[in-house]
DNA sequence: ATCCTTTTTTACCATTTGTTAAATGCGCCC
DNA sequence: GGGCGCATTTAACAAATGGTAAAAAAGGAT
């Protein structure tokens, strides 16, 4: 499974067997079930994930306590609490598996030492997880002022793969909504 | 004034005087008044403003049709739409003064000479933008499920010298509710 | 100071969303 | 099959927010 991580980076830039097997010896393969824990808040994330199967959810407590959705990851995406990862402070958030899933773990420590011994895989590391970092934060601006149903409807139309692999309640955490406005949401709909 | 940003890199890195010569060579300066338009949406981003003074936004359209306010940038922020700016793709957002202010310049070709000629102000430059970009989106992401008193109170803790220096209007948008309720809450609150 | 324009406040009512509680469905284990 | 735990749906009511319109307030220009 772990080739597939490999292949993954190989859509952006051509990497010699021999680098892959270094690759391959630094990093190591998790698979987990929906709802298990990855990345407990309060603590420093010193690990990023590579989703090979599966959605993860990245979440965090709002002031009144809810347990919030911030992001869904899924196949082919990085997952961590960068702002944690990069800068060694705790994180607010957290990351469970909304789904069950298999990951490719990357420990921070082995991965810096891959960043030194190969050092075009950091820039098309970073380059990837800040491409992805504007488009997440593009969806959520677009959700800005529109009305529940709305963005249940660009959600769906964005995600649709996700809609149907995690709960409803995951969604409407999401969606920023209690779980009972989108189950009525849904019935409107239909 | 253009002093003032290269002062701003000196915080983070030591940069010769020659190189901030060349630095100053290739950067211009520009003064907006409220409300002038610096980039508008539709085209393709090209240039990277450094606030000197004053507060620009980030703006856009949502499905109804009304102008919602993504981020506002600040003194000591670097504002472009990165997207755009990165990949050269049409930007769905715009950027405005949202109180006069004083601006460097940064062409987009220009830069890049520049990172050429200072390999370092890349790695300098796109690091500050990143680490920019996550606290923007933890923002967004706090205000996830907040009912809107509680993102404006947020908002006034986090950003007091914003919430001073822009119109309700600005800042009812980028709550994401009409400036009635805006006002509305503003009204409850003393 | 006065007029004019823009912004902000207020009020009223419609709509949306939250809250609470109960009912229903659905899988899983015994 | 029966019972249990969990997720989803439904319902009734309360609270929050939007839409519209108008009044009040704040600035700017002359």
């Amino acid at each position: 499974m772990i080739d597939s991580f490999i292949n993954f980076l190989r859509l952006f830039k051509n990497i010699p067997d021999e680098d892959a097997e270094l690759i391959r010896s630094e990093v190591s393969f998790r698979k987990v079930n929906e709802g298990e824990v990855l990345f407990e808040e309060g603590h420093i994330c010193r690990e990023m994930f590579f989703i090979c199967k599966g959605v993860l959810r990245i979440v965090a407590q709002n002031d009144k306590g809810s347990k919030m959705t911030y992001f869904f990851l899924k196949e082919n995406q990085f997952c961590s609490i960068l702002n944690s990862f990069n800068n060694n402070i705790p994180a607010p958030e957290g990351i469970e598996a909304a789904c069950d899933a298999e990951l490719v773990v990357l420990k921070k420590q082995k991965l810096f030492d891959l960043y030194e011994k190969l050092p075009y895989l950091k820039e098309l590391i970073t380059g990837i997880t800040t491409q992805s970092l504007l488009e997440k934060i593009n969806v959520r601006n677009s959700y800005l002022g529109e009305d529940a149903a709305t963005r249940y409807r660009n959600f769906l139309m964005r995600q649709p793969d996700i809609a149907l692999r995690v709960s409803l309640s995951d969604i409407a955490s999401y969606l920023g909504i209690t779980q009972q406005s989108l189950s009525r949401i849904r019935k409107n709909m239909r």
